[in-house]
DNA sequence: GTCTATAATACGATAGAC
DNA sequence: GTCTATCGTATTATAGAC
């Protein structure tokens, strides 16, 4: 059983994941994560020196709960169309959250890459291990050339879709984004 | 001749507008304002009340100069097809700072979307006076009906290229994203 | 290891002299 | 209108008692 210390060190990282989605980093404060953690004021520093450092944490669970849920998926569905339909699923299945708070891989970098180069090139991980899983499915599926670019096309389609769903609140426009993407994804599969 | 007032307040706007699209908006303090204007310290206070007063004219300002550059497109570009390739180009043209700093109007939204609401509503003119222009030019090309939807359609085509773009600090993405725009909006023309 | 008290600084904003 | 001085608060971070 993990010890008081790591659940308290975990509890920080969830609070501290929430709120970096839902106010963005740099307007969260470490008020803000100690009140909702509930932990007391000046004991955030036991378990993160610096605010970047408590990025970086919260990074590293998100790198490790979406490795789990890519080879999840790995394992229980056959073939990389159905694949990559899932991961357009999370997508749609995410409406309200992206509505309210946008992408949070995708917020995060676009907050950080405007001045905080060091900050951005860790949150670039998390792109990094999507696209190079979507660029395994698409290998799979006949494009072994074409798979890094395909990959980030379709990140860049979801990115955009989401952008402008959550400026409009239009949770339509990324019903239709995302079932067009999958039309893509099928001709894709159907003529490789 | 504009009064020295005037003039004050417009470097004030300026340099606001720069640094809001550099650091972001909440990253911008009015240190930073006032020194890259150059205007004493607490100045600020007689030309703007509040720092959102200032973000409020920076969108106006931004709405201004929009405004004109589509209205000019307007005037010197004949047909619906070229307006939109001329839209696209400004993409491809404003590379290196999007690389830098992101779209400056994709990246404002996502940022005061997290939990800003009313800002991000006043930034969210920014979209609609594009949009517009887009739809009108959709429409003129022959889709009255699916006009908005295509405006959309390629805001957000837009927005994605530019984001995976940063991220990966590539400028060969933005070029090829671009021109497979172009591509789609020729099609569209010639089967119109 | 846990917590309180508080330092040190940067922030947005104000008061009032000129 | 212009500027200096400064306020009150919130921020990240530390020192040190228990």
């Amino acid at each position: 059983m993990a010890t008081k210390s790591e659940r308290t060190q975990q509890r920080i990282i969830d609070a501290a994941n929430q709120l970096f989605y839902r106010k963005g980093y740099n307007r969260t404060s470490f008020t803000d994560v100690v009140d909702e953690a509930e932990v007391p004021r000046g004991n955030i520093y036991y378990y993160f020196k610096t605010k970047e450092d408590m990025l970086r944490a919260v990074i590293k669970h998100r790198m490790e709960t979406t490795r789990l849920m890519l080879s999840e998926w790995e394992k229980s569905i056959k073939t990389p169309l159905d694949r990559l339909e899932r991961f357009v699923q999370i997508m749609y299945d995410s409406t309200p959250a992206l509505l309210r708070s946008g992408c949070p891989m995708g917020s995060l970098n676009v907050e950080l890459a405007k001045d905080q180069p060091e900050l951005k090139n860790d949150a670039k991980q998390l792109f990094d291990l999507f696209q190079q899983w979507l660029a395994k499915q698409f290998a799979q599926m006949g494009y072994p050339e074409e798979a890094r670019e395909l990959s980030l096309e379709l990140m860049a389609r979801g990115q955009g879709i989401i952008v402008i769903a959550q400026v409009y609140q239009d949770p339509g426009f990324l019903e239709r984004g995302t079932k067009e993407i999958n039309r893509w994804l099928e001709n894709l599969d159907r003529y490789a």
